[in-house]
DNA sequence: AATGAATGAGGATTCATTCAT
DNA sequence: GATGAATGAATCCTCATTCAT
């Protein structure tokens, strides 16, 4: 049953298999069988694609971390002012896909991961550098005090994220509101 | 060498040592055997007491908590006017001790386990209640919007800690400058 | 069904289990799981005493060692003269207990473990100092150098027992002979 | 790119690359996957080439036999006398490209391969023969007794060797001595 | 001929939990 | 109450071998 180019799309099922299962099991403590088995192919060959539990679970965060970089390229595409532009940042980290199950048993889980798993934790960094990044391009006309703004925006944006996703509730689009009420007051009568 | 009162100061033991177990594993990964060998016992005895390894993760998680609502208790009392007890609030939340790898080792951890358990969801739902009452308790002397507020206030503090506690670099009470500065502008001159 | 005072029991269970297995298999190739069985206990178990399948396998080769070594002892405490002493001994190597497949097996085996394992290595090193140890206490009255004998009827003596070994026709005391011819021959008249 | 007349040219690259992974790991236990990646093919062309690892592994042996053997009648052809010519024979055992580790390696591992493997043990059995078939043609013109000196002779080279392989402190030309001197004590004035 | 993808059995090891003493 | 011996299920990972292409 081999087939050539068939790696690309065996790691795709592997990582989407990964991050289903750890939907399903709230907690990155599923096993690599149960993962290769939603990915159709034997635990076998997961090993040989990843060369191990540890890198899959890397590897599903990272594309997790892509995908949601992705849709917020896409939110600020369409915002013109810097004013929008971080309103639909905000948003955009927001929207109903952030509150997929599987993205929240994932983002949570991989906050303990990174405390003892260096990639882990650099991947947490990449995502909060590039939020900081995105945020302060805007902030800076808006703000005499953009840096401070920005982490300010930058560490809200994730407690309510984190609050929202420990609810489990699911979809909540008003988890944006605090974030947009605290923007306002942080640059004051500059909107 | 049974001896009568014994099991306080036992099950203080093991909730000591697995937090500290937890902080040098920086994961709750840690086993039962290790946990109480640290405690100076044996793994029976520690089932014995608490029923099972989770118990025994949930006393620990409940100990941290209640150790942090006493501080916050105590930094309270000295603090008169509202905007002062707001103040002493938000620092409580940034003081060394909770920087201690224990703890945020223990605190993001727990991240993840709230997922899928759900007495841990509810010992996180107690903290944020908590943190949300008292900041309403204050928050309805200076702002108009009490509510909103202490929403977004309550999600910067655990946002900020949060990456705090991610950067790993220890205590850290420049963590509170966010928060503070939000504040500000969230009560605008009410201060 | 835990007792007090097993734990020299069921390392000597293991070990004899360890020694039979190997002996069936004629190869190292064994695993935790069948040791275990045979010496009627769970792999868990064999891992807890022994802390895995090496430390099993030298302490089979330990124990082989040290019975060798007291039967060697015995077989010297009724020889008189050094010339009976050296024959006792060579007659030693080549008992029928040690051409017990299970002996053999394991024996043969070591030479290869010997090669990558420090502690395999040490034990053969033992082994043969001790030979060497016991051959030169004797050719010391009966040679004019008795160095470079003890050396050569050690290296025959193990070369003997290899090919013996290898034959795998079972007990042999034949071969003892070829040692005992070149032991005369080494030390001409002085016998 | 099949071409033809590679299939030689394969089994030799396999088996040079066989015996560099055993040498290396110090032991048989070494994948076809290293070995035909060594030898610049795939796992799968290693199988079809030889069947299996283990025939592989026997044409390792095979092959450093033979190389053995060809070196072996190198050395006799210049030896004139049959005195010269044992001498030259036991040298050959002992000269510096048989302590390479990658055939000490390969000779102490295929002792306990010969256990449990018939085809090893042929070998092996051929390998004596033939130093046995050697010793006793000259052996005939020196002593009374040649079969029994052949027989101890060919015992103590192989002491000799697999302490000087055991040792493995490479190439080791003295270790011939031993062999050398009891050769004398054997054969007596005969020389 | 040649590849390397794919399988799946097998094995060492870990660990929560139980229970005889 | 207290121990730690004992279990055995669970899991990651390895690897010889097969086979579609």
């Amino acid at each position: 049953m081999p087939k050539i180019g068939m790696e690309p799309k065996r790691r795709a099922a592997l990582v989407d298999a990964a991050i289903f299962e750890i939907g399903k099991a709230r907690s990155l403590d599923v096993t690599v069988a149960q993962i290769a088995r939603r990915a159709g192919m034997s635990s076998g060959l997961a090993h040989h694609y990843f060369g191990g539990k540890e890198q899959m679970l890397l590897a599903a965060m990272r594309h997790i971390l892509a995908v949601f970089a992705g849709r917020v390229s896409e939110g600020l595409r369409q915002a013109e002012t810097p004013r929008a532009r971080l309103e639909a940042l905000i948003r955009a980290n927001f929207e109903d896909h952030v509150f997929d199950p599987q993205k929240t048993s994932a983002w949570l889980s991989f906050y303990g991961m990174a405390q003892s798993n260096a990639e882990a934790a650099r991947l947490m960094q990449v995502y909060q550098r590039r939020l900081r990044s995105n945020l302060l391009h805007d902030l800076r006309f808006l703000s005499p005090n953009p840096e401070a703004v920005s982490t300010a925006l930058g560490a809200l944006i994730d407690g309510a994220y984190l609050r929202a996703a420990l609810a489990g509730t699911g979809p909540n689009p008003k988890a944006a509101q605090p974030v947009l009420m605290t923007l306002d007051a942080l640059i004051g009568d500059a909107k």
